[in-house]
Order: structure tokens, then sequence, then C-alpha cells
DNA sequence: TGTGGGGCTTGCCATCATGGGAAGGTCAAG
DNA sequence: CTTGACCTTCCCATGATGGCAAGCCCCACA
């Protein structure tokens, strides 16, 4: 099997392959005499494993662990679960973080007329966060940012 | 005052300094006759609109629109209202992004037993998506996909 | 058997924002 | 005058991915 229909039947493209052959996430491919990568069905589960684990947000380093764990028959599922509950904190974080600026930003474009004009709140909170915004709106703003932790 | 004072007076590193005068996001400093870098007040209080701007996640490039616009005084506040909108867009996108990969392992983590046997439903559906999850937890997991949505 | 088009190889570059480090010049306090 | 902290430039690394270029390989069709 060719790194191309390797490419399309697991979903990873052919670069990809390469550079998970480079980094050592994946063992150096058999080559024919052409010096063509020559992929096994083997392989392409392998690789199918690890473009799902990347959907899901790990990082390459984390897909490792994994997949060690996945070879080794006699694991510890509470290994696994230990890495995936760290990957959703993560997640959670970068998720909190994202909510905070779009809940300010929302915020910000409630109060911007959007007009011809030059007043600008956004633009104002920019040059000097918090003087632009009414008490109420701020209001709203420490609310829904209650809200979305919650969420 | 120096780069160094600069940066603390802003909150963007004497680096990062130095990357946006390259990039050309900020105009090139004075320079004393030793060649270090001098800077206004007016120059902290840019990188600080620069600063505030990344803390709500913009990318460098739309700092530049908003730098422009902050400084054109005859801006139309549509404008600005529409750049934020369009990040606003981006981070809910993502976040939404990110709400489903949560969703997915968390429904993965509460099937998982963490014990010491290596039966593990994580990793089986990172092998063979959907096999491993029983269907009442699918169907938790569709109805928390939906929530975070409305979330 | 020749040929053309598509696939493969390696290698280098770019992204985006940020940090690290080295080699060497400057400043200010003691 | 020395010393330590600060500044300068330049280069490198990150992480995962794509793009491009030069050159080789393979297969199908004429």
């Amino acid at each position: 099997m060719n790194i191309g229909e390797a490419a399309k039947a697991s979903g990873v493209s052919a670069k990809m392959i390469r550079y998970y052959e480079t980094t050592g996430l994946i063992p150096k491919a058999e080559r024919r005499t052409s010096g063509y990568r020559d992929y096994s069905p083997a392989d392409v589960h392998n690789l199918r494993f690890i473009r799902r684990a990347r959907d899901m947000g790990f990082a390459v380093a984390e897909i490792q662990e994994l997949l060690g764990l996945w070879r080794d028959r006699s694991r510890h599922s509470a290994d696994v679960k230990r890495i995936a509950a760290a990957h959703v904190e993560e997640l959670s974080a970068r998720i909190a973080a994202m909510e905070e600026m779009r809940s300010t930003l929302q915020t910000l474009i409630g109060c911007c007329a959007g007009d011809d004009r030059p007043d600008c709140p956004i633009l104002a909170d920019l040059e000097e966060p918090g003087v632009a915004v009414r008490p109420d709106a701020q209001a709203r703003l420490r609310e829904r940012a209650i809200a979305n932790r919650r969420g």
C-alpha cells in the first residue's frame, strides 16, 4: 500500500504520516526496492487511532502515551483515564479563557452603535479597560461569565 | 524610558516589543546615542492597547486594523464592530469544537472503570469510534452536545 | 517499447506568537 | 574602576501543518 492510499484510508495526510515517522510516533515504514514506503492494514489501523486522538485534541506527545498503553495488554485503564481526564481539564481551561474573551467582546459589541460615527466603546475599552462600559453592562458581563462557568 | 521599563509598564515583554517593531505593528522606536531604544508614555499607551487586544484573543493582523481605526479620528464605529463580531464568531467556532471534544471525552471517561484492569472504553473508542460506548451513553453525549450549543 | 501523467522521495521554507540563549556593548551604583 | 544589571543583534526552537521544487518511479495506453 502506497503512502497516498494509506493516507486516504486513515484520514492522515501523506505529509503528516512522514512527519509522524520522523518524530518517532510511528515506526519507520517498510520500503520497497523503489524506495516507496509500504503500509500494511495494521499500519493504517495505527494511523486511524492517531487521527481519532488528534480529532479529540490530544497533542502528539499524549498520543505517544496512549499508543503505548494501547499496545500494552497489561495496562491499567486508570492510566488511560488519567491522561484523558488531564486533557479534559486542559480543554476546560482553554474553553473558559475563550469564553471570557467572548463574553467581554459581546458586552462591548452590545454597547457599540456600529454606525458612521467614530465613537466606539470597543476601542475605548481597548484603550482603557472598564471605562467605556456602563455599570449595568459590566454587571451583565459578570453574570454571563458566571453562567459560562456553569455551562 | 528603556525597553525594560516600557515592558513592565505595558505588560508586553521586551522580546515582543522588538518583534512588534520588526513586523511593523508599532513604529521603529527612537534610539539614544548608546543605541538603546527610548519609549515615551504615548508608546506605552500604544503597547497597552496591543496587550489588551491580545488578551481578547485578537491576532496581530487584526490588531493592526484596530490600531488603524483607533488612530483614525474619522473612523466608523461599524468597522470596529465588524472586526469584533468576526472575532467573536471565530471564538465561538473554536469553543464549539473544543466543547465537542470535551463532551466526547467526558462520555468515554464516564464509561471507563479507571482501575487495574486493561479494558478501557477510551482506547476502544480511539481504535474504533462508537463501538465501545453503550447506546444510553451515546444519547447522553448527544444531549450534552446540544446543551453545550445552547450554553 | 516508448511516453505521459500522476505518485513518490527528500529537503527546505512558512506559518503564529513567543521564549531562550549567546556574544558583545552600556549604564549606574558602589 | 569594577561589577552586575540591562541593552543590542542574531539565531534557534516550539507544534502541527501545508507548499514547493527537483528528481525518481510506476502504470496504462498507444
